[in-house]
DNA sequence: TAGTGGTCTAGACCACGGT
DNA sequence: CCGTGGTCTAGACCACTAG
């Protein structure tokens, strides 16, 4: 079962951009240069490219070429309405337990069920709290297998982003999603975390991550308080 | 500006899937077939299926052809867990308001600020209350303008399905959504009809979905009892 | 005007599914 | 075995962008 060409130079312009060979903004060799850098046909560098596209790494721009995008960090995700527009301006994120080891946690206090293979190895849990200008919006909870990934333990987030230093330290990206939603009453944790009165209704998201590292997904729970900020999703065909 | 060959083809293919010239399950021409029918390539068959392939209306199958498939419903769209699964058996869909013709509410009242050219034209309201075995778990409200659907008034929905009969009966197809959460307190209105108490919290889904016909948008409030079904999303790349 | 991506032709060989 | 879709070649012309 030989690989298919356009899923080799798939692989090798992917690699590229992930290995930061292309910033975001650049163009990557044009179409007519794959075909005689790779020596193959228009067909098969468009087909490569193609894929690219698809996973939201490039945008291409008639007449110009294809420049490689800020990756979409959200796969059908739901995000926090002024999290995107407010981008690096009003946004705070603080640890509220940075990443450490521990055994794992009972099977009913995680989103979904971790599959047995994560088991074998200890888990690694982090929390953080999101605000957008000074008031806290959502308590991040993140559980998965700690199996090569206690790197993890010791050193500072790329841009303070979990998925882009999965991307560019360990050259795993997110393949998918799992999402379950529920309105909650706050608990008193959640309540004072998220200043809002206890038996106040958060939001709480549910998601399983899945990666293309076989046997790591990412466990999360989203607890929102949706007053002022509620969550919003887009999606185009 | 010419029309791309591709595309009408596409088009021609689409129009006899919605207009019911294929079953779901039937398959459609091989491209082969297609290639000669239409004098054209199979670069250009096969991109035209392509496009029917994003949209969700065929399925591929190799050595054996392109077979129409039910058309996905929900777009990157929230569903009730249970609904998908449970699907013709244990739901019910009860009209709590049969479509009906009405100014439109103020702005604020709208999930969404509808299109100035939206505003022209009355709105046509609908309501239904869903349930899972006899328990109800989402109240749906439903606002659109009334051009050219005025239809719609009179008959019965394909299927029970509101975007089935938008397809089928009018040729629209929902070609994206915007979606906005909010996790409430239940009103009364709301708390009676999902059976919880006043004040318990409740999940408010706000859509407004975009249509192939040029100034229609479908603004819908879901309100949903998530106590036990969750709304579920899944998202694969 | 030169270079880019978008569309399209006219073939070819292969892998898969069913007879 | 034959017909199907999947991949690929080797070209061509067009529309868009920018110097």
């Amino acid at each position: 079962m030989a690989e298919t060409r356009y899923s080799q130079i798939h692989k090798i312009l992917k690699s590229r951009i992930q290995r930061g060979a292309y910033d975001v903004g650049d163009f990557l060799p044009s179409e007519h240069e794959l075909c005689h850098t790779y020596s193959i046909t228009r067909t098969t560098a468009r087909k490569a490219l193609d894929e690219l596209l698809k996973e939201g790494f490039i945008e291409k721009q008639h007449g110009k070429g294809s420049m490689v995008k800020e990756r979409r960090q959200s796969l059908g995700l739901l995000t926090v309405k002024g999290f995107s527009e407010a981008v690096g301006e009003n946004i705070q994120t603080t640890f509220l337990q940075k990443p450490i080891i521990t055994p794992w946690p009972a099977v009913a206090e995680l989103p979904f069920p971790p599959e047995e293979r994560e088991l074998k190895s200890d888990c690694i849990y982090f929390e953080r709290l999101r605000g957008v200008s000074g008031e806290p919006v959502m308590r991040e909870c993140n559980y998965f297998s700690a199996e090569g990934l206690t790197k993890l333990l010791d050193g500072e987030f790329v841009e303070g982003s979990f998925f882009k230093t999965l991307s560019k330290n360990f050259f795993i990206e997110i393949t998918g999603s799992e999402q379950e939603l529920r309105a909650l009453k706050a608990d008193k944790q959640s309540s004072e975390l998220l200043k809002v009165s206890e038996g106040a209704p958060i939001l709480r998201i549910s998601v399983k991550f899945s990666t293309s590292k076989t046997g790591l997904n990412i466990y999360s729970y989203l607890y929102c308080n949706t007053e002022k900020y509620p969550i919003g999703n887009d999606y185009k065909h």
